[in-house]
DNA sequence: CCTATATAGTTTCCTAGTCAACTATATAGG
DNA sequence: CCTATATAGTTGACTAGGAAACTATATAGG
């Protein structure tokens, strides 16, 4: 039986090149004391404001308990605001504090730095080619469906 | 100041589908009491027999401490074998035990199968085009350096 | 109404990584 | 030689996430 070479399975180098360019963007957005999750529930919030933990983890792809301690630290760094609803004694609010929003400009400076560092190796018309690849696969897959809240 | 939406990051589409990929590959994996991480290193053993933990750390982009436990699950699992070097009393000799080699063909007719379901909504022309682009920025970033023991 | 069931979030336990400190061995230079 | 330093691997403390059990609240059906 023949078997694969493991570069031969794109998700294994997909995988390879997540991984770096994950590691290259925690490694940077560090230093500003957020994580990559951290960023991007701050960034999904700047668009959604006052959305609930289970809407958010749905479109983040994180478990409802992921998110629940994400927002713990967000809340006790000062970055994110957790109200009850009034509406539903269940569920939540999040949205971010008016320091968590001044961050945002800073941190997608830097998400646009990293993207470009390690991206701008590939011709113009190339990156949008890998963009496009990757939007079909994500809509093809169902990846990713809009937080409606 | 314009804040760039998330999905137009590479880095952030490429995040999304890697870990999408990768949790469908544990998934299936899973079945046959294997992790990714365990897979990983046991393919490339499978063509690198008797490497060194950290020639198969560089190689896989874990740190050494990563692979010393994960040896030690795979060898508790009598999938893997651990040896000391007899010409360097610090150095060890890591290889398939005669079960884990026969998983061997097992687990990549799953990995085959699941890149085919994952990647198969792409035509044959964008999935080569796909691979090559990840290839192409997996050396200009020197990534994964040959494990050269 | 009142009970069934569904839903929102939290908590606990587990896995799997990192980094830094540590042990043991090898090697290079004085 | 013998000490300096480098290297191989392990260990411990810590972080982050998942799954399942749990609490509290909402809602649908009899």
């Amino acid at each position: 039986m023949a078997v694969a070479d493991l570069g031969s399975h794109s998700g294994f180098l997909m995988r390879m090149v997540s991984n770096c360019v994950s590691q290259a963007f925690a490694r940077r957005v560090g230093r500003e004391g957020v994580t990559v999750a951290e960023w991007t529930l701050m960034r999904t919030l700047y668009d959604a404001d006052g959305a609930a933990p289970t809407s958010l983890a749905r479109h983040m792809g994180l478990s409802k308990a992921a998110v629940s301690k994400l927002a713990d630290r967000l809340v006790s760094k000062g970055l994110v605001d957790r109200r009850d609803n009034p509406g539903d004694k269940r569920a939540q609010s999040l949205s971010l504090t008016a320091e968590g929003r001044e961050k945002i400009p800073v941190l997608a400076a830097i998400a646009d730095a990293n993207d470009a560092d390690f991206f701008n190796v590939l011709s113009t018309q190339d990156r949008a080619r890998l963009r496009s690849l990757l939007r079909t696969l994500i809509s093809r897959h169902g990846i990713n469906r809009i937080p409606v809240d």
